[in-house]
DNA sequence: CTGTTAGCGCTTTCAT
DNA sequence: ATGAAAGCGCTAACAG
């Protein structure tokens, strides 16, 4: 372990105090508007300030005030378009509020993200976006003991928890709806994890719209996948291997869905002239897919800027609250009437 | 502002000393291991810890060591496929090294990085990586006296900043070859921003493929973007508005290759069978287009993960060094012979 | 091997 | 209005 001697080595308040000939406080003072200063203590040390290329240390500052001006995120997967959608939206959120994050992945583990979190409360964060995951409820409220959390995918509501949860059994519906709407009968669908509530409810959403049109439940055309892009195409291809008749199939996910669609594109069957797609999420690359995906839709932006502000609201003491807007249908070119 | 009061007020080392019946020095030195310690006030200060949950202060530890245990990252677009495959790397070279990184973005703008950076210096980060932007290498230099940075996209090498660059220009070269391999002599061009160094770089290596070739580069056919989708897919509508006649297009990044793969769908023209198409960068989406992207390969993770690696060297005082793997030539199914 | 002391850089009473 | 002093939670000499 070397030394690493940096040219200027960062000067200090109290370098600043020295220069512009006051005491420390003031400078603080000045700093931070907590008390009147006269005008000309001021200007010297607005310009020592400014000679000296000062900036207060962050971590000194932290200590001190009990306040780190960071947030904790907790995302499953950084580089999955999923998360980093809604990362944009929390950076938005966080944009001109003094406060920066650190963005932990949990890799769908609840051991790991329970772990992360720890790191983030040892950092002293001032509070955790925690975006989905596998941690029971109880866990979440545990930690909300220590810090604020808003989290998305569960429905929370305390002192110092939110939650935001999205209607996926509706949104499935909505899907698969569109599809009987369009004559569709047969449809497979290929769900996400077996053990993610999510995707037991975007099931049931795929049963429900089933049985209100009384088309009988055919467990063949459900494959199960796990929301990559591989598994859609694996999931089709059993589908195919088995020999299933389908004119539509509904992936629970976007990115599933795109896999599906190369694997037709394999089989040279053509979408939506032979059989007609839908996905789930709506990602940002869903409206470039060739053709381009029809989905429901995930408001993955809003969710990351209100969450965001929720927290920021729990942490300055008030109320939390903040709502995202409903899953929606959006129909692109991967749906047509069956012939 | 109310205060906002958590059940378990967090422990500090000074209450697991008393609780261990020790001094706060021997607790320090056990979580440290920075010195010898009889085994029974071991077991009985990690007894207390284990009881209180106690875990350091980072941000007391950070200010007193001079190390925060944070490095910065300097994205230009969170949410983008390119940056956050390059994030998955930088995530995975922190692993185990009780780093963490706050992530923030310069949004392509010199001024926002700069400002940026300045906020990660108060932060007192321990190093900075810093993926493409617009700064100048002069400029990376001067903040390379506070705290060592490795960047992408600039060849550097001092004593605390190193620059990883990849061969741009060779990289359109291959790409632009392979099609001219395949008999293509008319190849259009979406370039990236015209004041954007690799795009540059990528133009260049467009006009040597086609010298060598003997093919006279017709600037009509050379129609500029901006590296997003929607560009790709106006700069194609461009080609066929104004009646160019071509085989084939190299679009500078795979993200304006979607958009023009859109545009050509649009026109019902058949890829590759009626046209070619090549990208560059292959995101990891581009293994599932319709059909497969042939693309040229950044190693982005790589990129991530060595940046990583070297800067955290550097912050160990050890030599700056790392290496990328090269640009490399992906044959998907975007590309055929021409008939 | 272990405790006492000083202090990292800042903010905040408390005096004046 | 301003300075002196104490202290946030931790670590690192320095004694012993």
């Amino acid at each position: 372990m070397a030394d690493t001697p940096y040219s200027s080595g960062p000067s200090t308040l109290m370098d600043v105090a020295r220069q512009a000939g006051v005491s420390p406080s003031t400078v603080s003072r000045i700093l931070n508007g907590t008390a009147k200063v006269s005008e000309d203590k001021r200007l010297a040390v607005l310009a020592a300030i400014d000679k000296m290329k000062f900036a207060p240390n962050q971590m000194a500052q932290g200590l001190k005030k009990g306040r780190s001006m960071t947030i904790g995120i907790v995302v499953q997967d950084i580089s999955s378009p999923f998360f980093d959608e809604t990362l944009r939206g929390v950076d938005d959120g966080l944009k001109g509020t003094g406060y920066a994050s650190v963005i932990v992945s949990g890799h769908w583990n609840a051991e790991e993200e329970a772990d992360r979190i720890r790191l983030l409360l040892a950092r002293k964060v001032d509070g955790i976006i925690l975006l989905s995951g596998r941690m029971s409820d109880q866990t979440v409220l545990g930690f909300s003991s220590q810090r604020p959390i808003v989290s998305t995918g569960r429905a929370l509501q305390t002192r110092n928890a939110l939650g935001f949860k999205l209607d996926n059994e509706s949104g499935a519906y909505m899907a698969v709806h569109h599809l009987i709407e369009l004559g569709h009968r047969r449809i497979a669908f290929i769900s996400g994890p077996a053990n993610n509530i999510d995707a037991a409810e975007r099931l049931a959403g795929y049963t429900r719209a089933l049985n209100e049109a009384h088309i009988e439940l055919d467990n063949d055309l459900i494959v199960e996948g796990n929301y990559h892009e591989a598994s859609g195409m694996l999931a089709m291809n059993r589908l195919f291997d088995t020999h299933q008749q389908f004119t539509a199939v509904f992936a629970a996910n976007d990115l599933s869905a795109y896999g599906a669609r190369l694997a037709l594109y394999r089989k040279g069957i053509r979408v939506p002239d032979d059989i007609s797609l839908v996905g789930f999420d709506d990602l940002p690359g869903s409206s470039y897919t060739t053709p381009p995906l029809t989905t429901i839709r995930q408001p993955l932006y809003d969710i990351g800027r209100i969450a965001t502000q929720a927290l920021l609201r729990i942490i300055n003491g008030e109320e939390a609250r903040g709502e995202v807007p409903p899953l929606e249908l959006i129909v692109r070119e991967t749906t047509r009437r069956v012939r």
